[in-house]
DNA sequence: GGATAGTTACTCGGATACCATGTGTCCGAGTCGTAACGG
DNA sequence: CCGTTACGACTCGGACACATGGTATCCGAGTAACTATCC
């Protein structure tokens, strides 16, 4: 089992973004991270089709976060990035072979099936508890004034710095 | 993120051999769920490396739990069939870039990577709860019978049934 | 000086190759049960 | 009748192809800002 690497990017960059009342172009948001600008644009859209972001067009666009940061959780944009549907997928064996599951019994689901719904569950909530807020807080408790120089750099390149 | 089909079914398999005191082969394994036997094989391979099960070579041979299914817990099984890593990996981005993290913020683990570490984390307390012994419990309420109907079946072509 | 049309540069968006990992299969090494054989 | 030995069949174990999805990239469509021109 493997997240993809796009889900730490997405979440790096749409922190990045809660801090941003301006729009941010991709290319600024991978040079930031040092990461591929054209793979992060792919993540951008997806991020983008589930309405997290929005695209600012034409020049000095970019993208923008749709709602607050405190509105957004850390498991709806890793939903965006990595799809909607859980690890695990019951294919329903209790059903095949020689003693297959009675139609009686296969009214409830799956007692593994359950146990695993249980635990993504589990792990969703965990992802649900934390928003794009809370991330940003964080960093800002443990190095005090970064997301000032981020700010600063962002649109360092479009108009000097006060 | 996609979980190999592999789990679900040495899940099952694990739980059917926590009925079994006899050694059961792979063929009878894979007949008896519907499944590839030779690819079975590779997943019981898995978990014989683990520890989980050992074989008992030679004719009339096969696979038997290692301890007791109430001492083995999902997690266990899914760990030795999906490997030990965790789907999410920080590749600390944060080092990156025209801004990189001081060493000073690098002492403690990146905010991003704790959240999806915690997440993880209730994942695996939540599959570790359960051992394959609940699991057999639960098959064994909802139709009572199914594990012996399981046992009898698997030592059915071998010896006749009394 | 102000409005306007053209130009330019920059942005996103989707369609297109490449590669690692999961999926599926095969054959060989080793071992136990069985049966034949000899004492 | 009992012990030995050879055989056979069955088991696991690792090494070998194929397919799917993540990884990475490119180029085209569209838009807003800027500039130069004209009134």
């Amino acid at each position: 089992m493997k997240m993809s690497a796009g889900v730490e990017w997405s979440l790096h960059c749409c922190t990045a973004l809660s801090t941003s009342a301006r729009p941010v172009p991709v290319t600024k948001l991978a040079e930031l991270h040092g990461v591929s600008q054209t793979y992060l644009a792919k993540h951008m859209q997806a991020l983008s089709r589930a309405g997290l972001i929005h695209a600012v067009e034409g020049r000095d666009g970019g993208y923008l976060l749709s709602r607050p940061g405190a509105e957004i959780s850390v498991y709806d944009v890793v939903q965006a990035v990595d799809g909607p549907e859980p690890a695990f997928r019951c294919t329903e064996i209790r059903q095949q072979g020689p003693l297959p599951a009675t139609g009686e019994a296969c009214k409830v689901p799956c007692g593994i099936a359950k146990v695993m719904a249980a635990a993504e569950t589990a792990w969703r909530d965990s992802l649900q508890a934390v928003t794009l807020a809370d991330l940003a807080a964080t960093l800002d408790s443990t190095s005090p004034g970064a997301w000032d120089a981020v700010r600063h750099w962002l649109s360092g390149t479009r108009f000097d710095a006060p």
